[in-house]
DNA sequence: AGCGATCATTAACATGGGTTAAGTCGCAGG
DNA sequence: CCTGCGACTTAACCCATGTTAATGATCGCT
């Protein structure tokens, strides 16, 4: 069930049996499915379970009062949507499904009790939260500095990479169920001007993209047009060989 | 010395004199002083103490290979630079003094121990770390989504905002020690036209600037102005009453 | 007091990306 | 089979913001 949780924080730390087994009870206990397109919690909401992606994709989000969206994160299989729940108790933003979704819905006292038994999980799990903080900070860096073919360019290498992460790759190819819409709120640009920039990637050879599947032809081509730096990512030892950085002289 | 931690920690959670003597002697054990423009911690680095900003400001940013350079958060007194270290070992990220900056040292055992012996401590020091995640979500939709009135505005509220928690505010005027470079490569923007900006604000009589010095003339009218709305900064009871957000019907 | 450096300001001009408005395609539902 | 809706695409036009460059202020240092 949650396998996907797992092989992501093996690439942190190697896990125990017994400590996979631990985090997989967890799981399985409550689960929950979301539709895609509702809110899985809102913001205001001071959720009293932690909620895990199981399945399926889902998105942090914030609105402004006039209706502009920015879309601050993306959650795949194995994310963990509400670590901050227990502490702040108020949501200061939402999180929506972008496909069906499925949670599990996990006790903070079970978490709790996790965290104290299994000291080398907590670690993954901090390694994990830690590196969910680092990729925001990439996200401002993308938004703040780079131009818009940069910006598309490297989300779409950020995505696909954590996709590998997860074995959901398929050679060059991943899934990708977001709508220009949705990009465009990500990445700060008008939908008119993603598709734009969205032309100009195919007809650099790069990308193909249609029909919710992506395929990223010539990675490392990628990666060094828009100074894609996968380090922000702390893949780990694991992870390295999996993607490692074009050598950058 | 680390009163101002414990200024902002109390926002949080009501601590007990023995905590706040525990921390206090955290802080006081080795200290050190970073010039104006130098370096704290530069990017590759893994720091082996925790530092923790005492006096003066420092900001994280990330530089790109050809030069673009992102302030990602500025550091003030009491914020701690690398609570990420201990586990993430490599920094992916540098931090920069921006004024003459004292820094705490403080070994990561020492933490260790305070966590095991202080309960209420580290529920502080926890909302404390998500209030700064919660803060590089708001910096995102900030650089996405607002216009540059917007951004420059709402950066200016929140430097405030904090500020006044810490009690460093004097009436509507606070520091503001940063060039319009600095404000530029913070908000994504050119320094010329962070100049026009500023300009702007100012001929809506809403700030004066100059000299290091920020004076706010009317902060619910200049809130209201850049869509800044304080519940991300999670001020908690304390900060609630000091700073009602503008009611937003 | 004068010098050099850093920072702020302003003007003139260029452009990346936004806006508006059609138009097309695919597909779920009646 | 038609209808309607959501997503994608394209074109024309426009404006917010970037670029370049020159000029002033400010300030620490000698």
């Amino acid at each position: 069930m949650s396998q996907f949780l797992i092989t992501k924080l093996e690439h942190y730390v190697r896990l125990s049996a017994e400590e996979k087994d631990a985090l997989d009870a967890l799981t399985q206990v409550r689960t929950r499915r979301v539709r895609s397109r509702d809110d899985i919690i809102h913001e205001g909401d001071a959720p009293s379970v932690i909620n895990v992606v199981l399945e399926g994709w889902a998105c942090r989000y914030k609105t402004l009062e006039d209706g502009r969206r920015q879309i601050i994160a993306y959650l795949l299989p194995g994310d963990v949507c509400d670590f901050s729940a227990p502490v702040l108790r108020e949501m200061d933003h939402s999180i929506g499904a972008i496909t069906t979704v499925t949670l599990a819905e996990i006790a903070v006292e079970s978490v709790g009790h996790l965290f104290a038994t299994y000291p080398r999980l907590t670690q993954a799990l901090c390694w994990d939260a830690l590196t969910a903080v680092s990729i925001q900070r990439e996200w401002t860096v993308n938004v703040g500095q780079r131009t818009a073919f940069e910006r598309l360019g490297h989300l779409l290498c950020e995505l696909f990479v954590r996709q590998r992460l997860l074995g959901l790759t398929r050679g060059g190819v991943c899934d990708l169920p977001l709508t220009q819409a949705e990009i465009a709120d990500t990445i700060g640009l008008s939908v008119v001007h993603v598709n734009r920039t969205l032309q100009d990637l195919r007809s650099a050879g790069l990308i193909s993209l249609g029909g919710r599947e992506l395929t990223i032809h010539r990675l490392e081509a990628l990666q060094r047009a828009v100074l894609f730096n996968p380090s922000y990512l702390h893949l780990g030892q694991e992870g390295r060989h999996l993607d490692a950085p074009p050598p950058n002289p």
